[in-house]
DNA sequence: GGGAATGCGTTTTTT
DNA sequence: ACGCATTCCC
């Protein structure tokens, strides 16, 4: 809707003077401390379009955000309230930014710019793999999984802190092996880098060591943003906190967003320390505080903060609103999962009668499998919804298994890849596949060899054959990245059917890729995007159509930023929410205290807390775990900040009805049934 | 050496 | 209920 001459916005109508303050801020370093619901998001908008109206290029903007779904939001708000030019703002996650950087100077590194990534599940498999290799997967050996191994690298990456120390405090029962750890850490390490992979922490650490002990490129890339903005900064980690003040080096321009209460990434390494430390490394930056809530109603935020309360560390903040309405938040008792399912279904059903859109309501949860049930009943009941948080989309087993067939055609030498693809053959392990990874290896990563004498007589020497063709089709970059993914998928349908059961759904998510293939030139951007999880990697689009409307199934984390008119959150007991391995750490109760601060400040109007009174604990014991929440029990004058409320199922229609006396059979029509039946 | 069957211990959150 | 190791059979 941009006119020919230079719109105009009116900042002093739509911001208020805190918001406006960091809006107008330009040169020096800024630190703006932002509460739920104040605006946040859009002084960040605004603020790109006041540097793009001041005349700064947009291309000289970089704005990192904590996802990629954030950031193109934001750009397109900016360019809806100003025009087009903000759409060529530099946006994108830490990882997607590393992403870019590093291919352009990968081999700097000693690097390919062709380099693979792994997600999180290929980075376990590859620590699985060394794992056996090394032979400490013994019975006699209480060994780590590689799961847990993953995650103690990931954490030695992203903080500050050495293996030994990581062991020590967060693993004590695993010193014995901490010479095996660090071994196994040096051979990942060593085996990534021969297959010119990347693991998501590798982005991170490489950029930072490409910006540090690379003078020129770090001048160069500093001196292309003069404005760098992060957002949600206190789920930074010190990595990343590194790298942004690296790529402020040149210019000095770096404002940070964020909130030091909603921090709940600190499993990630992250840390609001950062946001504490921030004047120390740019001791003359401003800071800005953003209170004013413009989202929820009073009793809503005095919930809220009675929450935050029992924080033991809190700064700042005590949030006020001009959000009128009165209704308190509903503390509902039920007695078990089914009844609370039953009692979300039966509300958001009246909602709907009320006029609430579904896309105005919410189901929050610390776990994605805590909406399990509920999920059975919103079906019973015809509630169409989205969940988010869980398994994704691009980590299901038969995507996973088409991308690697392409990443194997774009970098040869990913082991991780090759692994899984002939993994699929019938009469092929670990082994055989390890003797055929390395027999490509030989010859360069020419997959030409599986089709020589090697492998004839094998059982699998045909399927080789076929895939190494397959390979010679999907690698060559005069064919269109969508005719090659359509490619890999033809060649994969019989391996998927012959896997899975539900072989068309599967199917349906495979055509769903080939239609996000479209979008790409590129089969490296196509794979970067897949592991990085772009936006449009959704299981199904949200869909423009507004009669095609659904409701929203979260993990907390995932609602990170989000609003709606109506919020459940469920499993209020001890042992879910907050999570049973929190209750008896130090610490960790602090952040479930944040995370569920989060959860509450996520509603508008209406906040329903459900807390059933008996959930199954998962394990063999047949336990349950009964206790209320800590995180309720603990906040002051509970019983005046919510309404209670218990919730009891109708009694089902009895199935049998009970008749008093002997009701009449019919003799005559028994006989006739038993002689057409027989018996 | 591969794969099915068995038996053990176990689960958060995500780029 | 599921991953992961071990065991046994081809």
């Amino acid at each position: 809707m941009a006119e020919s001459t230079s719109p105009t916005i009116d900042f002093e109508k739509e911001l208020n003077p805190a918001q406006r303050a960091a809006v107008e801020a330009r040169e020096g370093a800024h630190l703006v401390i932002a509460g739920p619901g104040s605006g946040k998001t859009r002084t960040l908008v605004y603020r790109v379009a006041h540097l793009v109206l001041g005349g700064v290029a947009p291309e000289r903007i970089l704005l990192l955000t904590f996802t990629r779904k954030s950031s193109e939001e934001m750009l397109r708000r900016a360019s809806q309230i100003l025009d087009e030019r903000c759409r060529k703002v530099a946006g994108g996650t830490f990882h997607s930014f590393a992403n870019r950087v590093l291919r352009r100077h990968a081999q700097l590194l000693g690097f390919d710019a062709g380099f693979t990534i792994l997600d999180r599940s290929d980075a376990e498999d590859l620590v699985g793999l060394l794992r056996t290799e090394a032979g400490y997967n013994r019975k006699e050996r209480r060994f780590p999984r590689k799961g847990t191994i993953l995650s103690l690298f990931s954490k030695r990456a992203n903080t500050k802190k050495t293996l030994e120390e990581l062991i020590e405090s967060d693993y004590p029962h695993f010193e014995p092996e901490t010479e095996a750890l660090k071994e196994l850490q040096r051979k990942y390490t060593a085996r990534k880098r021969a297959q010119q992979v990347l693991d998501y922490d590798d982005l991170l650490v490489f950029l930072r060591q490409l910006l540090a002990e690379h003078e020129t490129v770090r001048r160069k890339v500093a001196a292309t943003y003069r404005y760098v903005m992060v957002d949600e900064y206190q789920d930074t980690n010190h990595l990343q906190a590194h790298i942004a003040a690296l790529l402020a080096s040149v210019h000095g321009n770096l404002m940070v967003v964020g909130d030091d209460a909603q921090s709940i990434y600190s499993f990630r390494g992250a840390s609001f320390q950062n946001i504490i430390d921030f004047p120390k490394i740019f001791p003359g930056a401003k800071t800005t505080m953003l209170e004013q809530n413009y989202r929820s109603t009073q009793p809503i935020l005095d919930f809220a903060n009675a929450v935050l309360d029992n924080a033991k560390e809190k700064f700042s903040k005590n949030l006020f609103t001009e959000v009128v309405g009165d209704d308190r938040p509903q503390l509902i008792t039920a007695v078990d999962d089914y009844a609370q399912s039953r009692f979300i279904c039966r509300r958001i059903l009246e909602l709907r009668e009320e006029g609430v859109p579904l896309g105005e309501i919410s189901v929050l949860c610390r776990a994605a499998w805590h909406t399990n049930a509920l999920e059975v009943e919103l079906a019973n009941a015809n509630i169409p919804f989205r969940k988010f948080g869980g398994l994704r989309f691009v980590e299901a087993a038969h995507i996973k298994d088409v991308a690697a067939l392409l990443k194997i055609a774009a970098n040869p030498r990913d082991g991780a890849a090759w692994h899984r693809v002939l993994l699929l053959f019938e009469g092929v392990g670990p082994k055989t596949a390890q003797m055929v990874i390395q027999a490509v290896d030989k010859a360069s990563g020419r997959w030409q060899v599986l089709r020589g004498d090697t492998f004839r007589g094998r059982k699998y020497a045909g399927d080789l054959t076929r895939l190494s063709r397959l390979l010679d089709a999907v690698s060559d970059d005069e064919v269109p990245v969508a005719e090659r993914v359509e490619g890999a998928v033809r060649y994969y349908q019989p391996l998927l059917k012959k896997r899975h059961d539900d072989f068309p759904r599967r199917k349906r998510d495979l055509e769903a890729l080939e239609g996000i293939a479209q979008r790409y030139r590129s089969l490296e951007r196509f794979l970067s995007d897949v592991a990085l999880e772009a936006p449009q990697f959704s299981r199904r689009d949200p869909g423009r159509d507004p009669e095609d409307e659904w409701m929203t199934l979260s993990t907390v984390h995932s609602a990170k930023g989000l609003e709606w008119h109506t919020v459940f959150v469920v499993n209020l007991n001890a042992g879910h929410f907050p999570s049973q391995q929190s209750l008896f750490e130090e610490g960790a109760l602090e952040e479930e205290r944040r995370l569920f601060y989060v959860a509450v400040t996520r509603a508008k109007r209406n906040l329903y807390l459900l807390r059933p009174e008996e959930l199954p604990r998962r394990g063999p014991y047949g336990d349950t775990f009964a206790e209320v929440s800590p995180l309720l029990e603990e906040v002051l004058d509970l019983d005046k900040l919510v309404d209670f409320q218990e919730f009891h199922l109708e009694p089902e229609t009895e199935l049998w009805a009970d008749e008093d006396g002997e009701s009449g059979s019919d003799p005559e029509l028994l006989a006739r049934i038993q002689d057409y039946f027989g018996e």
